[in-house]
DNA sequence: AAAGTGTACTAGTCGAATTAATACACTTAA
DNA sequence: TTAAGTGTATTAATTCGACTAGTACACTTT
């Protein structure tokens, strides 16, 4: 049994939480179908000695996508992909509702917040990143 | 000339943060039309002292409404609602913006982004637009 | 000049977020 | 039953950014 290809790689420079990185690569794979509803995945100390990191914060991550319903917990047996978190559109939902909140509040109608949406989406490119500004 | 309404009030027990508690009536006064495009706000020194806050408190205020666009800042005259600020939905392209970024970068299309849209906007239930309270 | 505008710089305080150490409850497999 | 595996509750230390304020400055108007 060939061991399974690291799932997870921490970018220590980046500044982002450990905990998130792991939600986030998680959140992806299964989002992106590389793993499936029903796979598992890795242990929580498996992860964390991989990664060199306590298994609470493991934990922490894994806590946050089953409360995302990206992953099922399984006592005993570990986290297991969900049907839910399959499907990419679920990966937005959270900001999703945090928009239409605000957008309501504002008191904008649903055809003004989709026409705001549609403007963003011609406008954002996302071939390149990020217009990165190098130093002279 | 009768003294200008004030324009600002706070809630000190509310949690919300000084400078945050004038950015959102400073918008909400723009977005609302009560103050029109090309009239000036208050001073931050007439603020600060209205409320007893510092001025730097103000003025950081200020400086995320002409970040915002909702403000213009006019040299030696002062902040002076702009446009922009004026258009309620512009409140909102922050969060539009990101919403799409991270909408495209997990490869969904147009059309299911808005769908999912619409869908938080039939789930979020925010009865009252914005439940102004008028003290008692 | 005098009086008004907003702000750069500096610094202090405070609280939430992040991470870890440890011990525990639970399920499976032998 | 027991050994080895799963995730986690509790607690605590620490870090780090948000918030606020004091002060002095550059600027424009009148």
């Amino acid at each position: 049994m060939g061991r399974t290809p690291r799932m997870f790689s921490l970018n220590p420079s980046s500044g982002i939480p450990i905990y998130r990185q792991i939600v986030h690569q998680a959140r992806f794979a299964i989002a992106s179908g590389r793993v499936k509803p029903g796979d598992r995945l890795p242990s929580v100390r498996n992860i964390a000695t991989q990664l060199g990191v306590n298994p609470m914060t493991v934990s922490k991550a894994y806590s946050t996508l089953e409360q995302a319903g990206v992953v099922v917990r399984h006592p005993g047996i570990g986290m297991v992909a969900s049907e839910a978190g399959a499907d990419p559109a679920s990966a937005i939902d959270a900001d999703a509702q945090a928009l239409v909140r605000t957008a309501k509040q504002l008191g904008l109608s649903r055809k003004e917040l989709v026409e705001r949406i549609n403007k963003q989406w011609e406008e954002e490119w996302t071939d390149q990143p990020i217009p990165l500004r190098r130093s002279r």
